[in-house]
DNA sequence: CCACCCATGTAACTAGTTACATGATTTC
DNA sequence: GAAATCATGTAACTAGTTACATGGGTGG
């Protein structure tokens, strides 16, 4: 269960409520990894019954709000889960299933859905780049922004395969 | 609900049993697309009762094989399904929280299963190029088969993508 | 005082996975 | 006659999505 997981490294960055999880999560990991609040939550309440985590009122925050904060059991959980291995995801599109269809059934008109999404993954590229410059650039980073520099250029090739590929894909249908 | 939807394509394609399906899946659609026997049949049940597809016992066959084929109502449903526009799919790699774990609690020695990895997209990627080269390299091809080959050639970027991508890991990593 | 954001949740559903089960036919 | 493959399914569970619900605090 990969979300509990992700859930345990962003407390360990900074212990946090679900709420400030759940915001996060737009940003950071949720760039690969998305969750609703709802997950979130429910995440939490069994991460805590399993005692990998413990809860306390927030002090500065309002009412009813909770703090979470990894416990060493979690930890060790993570440590454990993090050093096995596991395969690589599937590409899992499905505008490839629409041009299995197109083939099948014949002209759908794609064309006009790969240039929205040709331009989509612009401005995600355009996203990641402006990230790299703010956060990367410096010639000596620490050994944890390097990993996540490393993440990020994931990112980058992944958008930039995919912009490639689309223009590629336009020429073809056209 | 994309897996009738796949499923529609390749019973288009080709009238089959739930169990050529699952066969089929395996290679072709299976690339991007997987899906398990189980999961098969229950959806080609479901489509059955929404008439989408009709069944019969299958005349060449085994005793209890069936045979399914697509209903003009199921062509229309993929139809105006694949002509909607979708979003693109995140990543989703548990490697990438992986590492986000490692830069949270210090080294886990990721680097074994990242050269793992390696070594399987680089198969991959030989196993794409052998279809490519099989399928595809005609100077002339149909339609169909210039779909296909996009397809194929979405798989074969990503996988080097992959490649150049944990090369470059290994090496900031060591 | 109204809209917006903070903050937490429940309920119902859909999709996908894992484990188990059964029997027929072909091949060695 | 045993093993492998063909062929179909049920049941239980896990993960993820969508819809609904509630109330407090802040800024205009």
């Amino acid at each position: 269960m990969s979300l509990q997981h992700a859930l345990l490294t962003s407390l360990l960055e900074k212990p946090s409520s679900g709420y400030e999880l759940a915001r996060r999560f737009d940003k950071s990991i949720g760039y690969f990894w998305h969750a609703t609040h709802q997950q979130i939550y429910r995440e939490l309440a069994r991460m805590e019954e399993q005692a990998w985590v413990k809860s306390y009122d927030a002090e500065g925050g309002r009412a009813g709000k909770r703090q979470f904060e990894v416990l060493a059991a979690g930890k060790e959980e993570l440590r454990n889960w993090a050093s096995q291995s596991s395969e690589p995801s599937e590409l899992r599109d499905e505008l490839f299933l629409k041009l299995r269809a197109d083939a099948a059934i014949g002209s759908l008109g794609l064309e006009q859905e790969i240039a929205r999404r040709m331009q989509l993954h612009q401005e995600r590229l355009q996203t990641y780049k402006d990230i790299e410059l703010r956060d990367f650039s410096k010639p000596k980073l620490s050994r944890e922004a390097k990993i996540r520099h490393l993440i990020l250029k994931a990112g980058i090739s992944l958008e930039e395969s995919r912009i490639a590929w689309s223009k590629d894909a336009l020429t073809t249908l056209k």
